[in-house]
DNA sequence: TTCATTATTTGCCAAATGGCAAAAGTTTTT
DNA sequence: AAAAACTTTTGCCATTTGGCAAATAATGAA
C-alpha cells in the first residue's frame, strides 16, 4: 500500500527558507519519491555511501553508530518536517560511519543525488535554501547537545519526554539510554522514580 | 604594537574549500583587519548583535553562556585556523545569547558584514566556500559533543588534554569544568588522579 | 613585601550512576 | 499454548560525581 502524500509539508518547509514559484514547486514534487519504512528499517547504513536525502513526512528516525567499545550509540533522533542524511558522507561521497534507522513506521520524501543536482541547476534559489536548512539543522543539534552535558540524566530524560511525548515507551530502552548517555538500568530506574 | 601578519594561514585555509586567483586573494587580504585580543577580552558579547566574523591566526577562544541556573557554561573552544562567530545570531542579525572570549592572547583576522558582502558580490565562489566552511565546522562540533555524553569525565578530560595539550593548566578551572560538564572540585580530583 | 582577592584543592558525606547477574515481563516462534 | 528469545526491571554493591565548607595556593594590588 502506498499512502497518498500531498507533499504540502515539504513545500511549506522549503518556503520558510526562500521563495519558490508554482513551476518550481511542481518540479520539486516531481523529483521527490515517496518511501515508506517500517519500524526498524534502515534508511542508510554505515559503510555505504549515502545516495539519498529524506524529508520526514511522518514518523521518527534515529542516527546511530558503534563506538570504539562496540556499544551502539544513538547520536540523535529526527522527527517530522525535517531532513535527514549523514550530511558529511553525502557531500563528500564517502562511506558513512552511521546508520539512519526508522524508530517508528515512516513516510519519507526522498531525493536522489541526481534529483538534487537537477533542482540545483534549475531553481536559482535552491542552493541557498538547502544551505540555510543544513545550517539551521546543525546549529540546532549543537544547541541541543551542548547543555545536555551540564544536566543530570533525569533532566535529560524529562527533556526528551517533552520533545517526544509518546515515543519514550515505544522504542527500545537501549536506543534512548545511549542517546541520554546512561545505561539501560539507570534509565529504567529513572523511569521508576517519576 | 601590531603584529605583522601574512594572512597565509587564512588564504591556505580558504583554498582548501575552493579556488581563488591572485586578484581575489589580494581583495580578501585587503578586507581582513588584524585584531589583537588580550586573554580575557571579549570578541563578542551576549545581548549584542555580532557584527564581525573572526579567523583565528593565533590563540584560543571559547564560546560561553549562562544557563537557566545562572551557571556560566563553556560551550566549546575554538583554536587556530578556524573561524569563530555566533553563526546563528550573525546570520539572523539577532542579539547573541553567547559570549566569545579570548582564553589566551589572540591574533584575529576580522571581517565585517560589509566586507563579507563585498566579497560575496565580487568573488564568484565565495558563498560556496563559506558554506562549506560553516558546514564542516558545525559537523565537527556535533561529532565532538555527541560522544562526550557516553564518556566519563576522566575520559573527557584526557581527550581535551590531547586536543589542547598546553591549555589545561593555563585557563581557569571553571572554563574547563563547565565544558566537560562537571564541577570544579571534580575536575580538580580528576587532575590529581592522573 | 604584605595584604587582599581569587582560584584551586581537599575533606566529608550524600546522591547519582555503573556493572553484573538474576528475576520478571514481553514478544515472537513453533 | 508452550517454548524460546528478547527486553526491562531489580538487587547488590562499587565507583563516580556533587554539594558544601574549610584549607591551601596563587595572583594581583597597595
Amino acid at each position: 500500500m502506498t499512502t497518498f502524500v500531498t507533499m504540502d509539508n515539504l513545500i511549506n518547509y522549503l518556503l520558510e527558507f526562500g521563495q519558490l514559484n508554482q513551476q518550481q514547486i511542481d518540479l520539486i514534487k516531481r523529483k521527490a519519491q515517496v518511501l515508506e519504512l517500517k519500524k526498524g528499517d534502515y534508511f542508510s547504513e554505515a559503510g555505504k555511501i549515502p545516495k539519498q536525502v529524506a524529508f520526514i513526512e511522518e514518523g521518527i528516525l534515529r542516527v546511530c553508530y558503534y563506538n570504539s567499545k562496540g556499544d551502539e550509540i544513538t547520536k540523535y533522533f529526527v522527527d517530522e518536517n525535517n531532513f535527514v542524511v549523514d550530511i558529511n558522507s553525502f557531500n563528500q561521497k564517502i562511506p558513512s560511519s552511521e546508520y539512519v534507522q526508522a524508530v517508528t513506521d515512516c513516510t519519507l520524501l526522498v531525493f536522489s543525488i541526481e534529483s538534487l543536482n537537477d533542482l540545483s541547476n534549475t531553481i536559482i534559489l535552491w542552493d541557498g535554501i538547502i544551505n540555510k536548512i543544513t545550517e539551521k539543522a546543525l546549529v540546532e543539534k549543537v544547541n541541543k547537545l551542548s547543555p545536555m552535558l551540564a544536566e543530570d540524566a533525569k533532566t535529560r530524560y524529562l527533556n526528551f519526554l517533552e520533545k517526544f511525548p509518546n515515543l519514550a515507551n515505544r522504542i527500545p530502552l537501549s536506543y534512548l539510554a545511549s542517546y541520554l548517555g546512561i545505561t539501560q538500568s539507570s534509565l529504567s530506574r529513572i523511569r521508576k522514580s517519576i
